[in-house]
DNA sequence: CACATATCAGCGTAACTGACATCG
DNA sequence: CCGATGTCAGTTACGCTGATATGT
């Protein structure tokens, strides 16, 4: 239930606003669009984001790598790493061991652009979750969390 | 970070699989399959759904009402209406009291199929939240309810 | 030969925009 | 004239599929 946008369900049916799949989709489109707007101001893009971080904590990888560790489908990822790369944010080039890949690295241009989209993340997580405390946003990303690796069938032993 | 899809990241970087937003992403995306994969299953759509339940609600209503409430987009109403009305499921007529609005109610038949997907939908949640316990969902519907009504800019008691 | 990698072209859906004719 | 309503055509973004070329 994913519904839709802005001028949204002052007071939906109760069967429609308790619909945990329909609060899902709505939170998450909200969140969403909150991201993108602060990203885009920064004039980024969340998949930039997340191929920066994962480059930052794998070290250089191959596109397949990156794109198993971030989720971006593969045939997304060339346009991602293209963009970056324009930017001289990373370095793409052929792996001499293996040369069906590319070997994608974090510049320090991108190192420092990553540590500041870091605390830009942080800023706009933080405006998402206003309306929470402190332990129920804990609580928030726990059953979350929860929910996300049951039906990516991990398990997690306790972790945080 | 609305991230993708099945192949799912196994072991993301931590910083992207903690990010609430993300999170809200995947969760939302995997629900969101989880209920149309239902839904379709009974040849529905949670658009039809979401329509039927205003006007249970609500009575026999104008597309515009119908929009508001559900969200749906007055663009996309249209289409939803027009297949539940080729099923018979509602009844679209326009109104004599202004002849700008159609009103559309639902038909006997409409009603018991409600209450069909009524039942579908509340298995499909169960499914969906598997991994949480009673207590724990409620939680979650209270959390994400609240991030949703601070956006929508809802000033909600407490009510139930 | 089967498989993995990088790339590209294109599809289907979702949410939205813009335009239009009609009517209050 | 302004605003609301129902309709349709079209746009954008996203996640994904399929095909291809290359290499292991």
């Amino acid at each position: 239930m994913t519904a839709p946008d802005m001028p949204d369900d002052p007071d939906a049916p109760a069967r429609l606003r308790t619909l945990p799949s329909r609060l899902l989709g709505m939170a998450a489109m909200h969140a969403d669009r909150v991201v993108a707007a602060g990203l885009s101001a920064a004039d980024a893009r969340k998949w930039h984001y997340a191929a920066l971080v994962a480059l930052h904590d794998l070290g250089p990888a191959s596109q397949a790598t990156l794109s198993r560790r971030t989720g971006i489908h593969r045939s997304d990822l060339v346009a991602v790493i293209n963009e970056l790369a324009d930017r001289d944010l990373v370095e793409r080039r052929p792996d001499p061991e293996d040369r069906r890949r590319n070997v994608v690295s974090l510049t320090p241009a991108g190192a420092r652009w990553l540590s500041h989209l870091d605390d830009l993340l942080r800023s706009l997580q933080d405006d998402l979750l206003r309306p929470l405390s402190g332990p129920e946003r804990e609580q928030l990303v726990d059953l979350l969390t929860r929910l996300v690796d049951h039906h990516t069938g991990i398990r997690r032993p306790t972790e945080g």
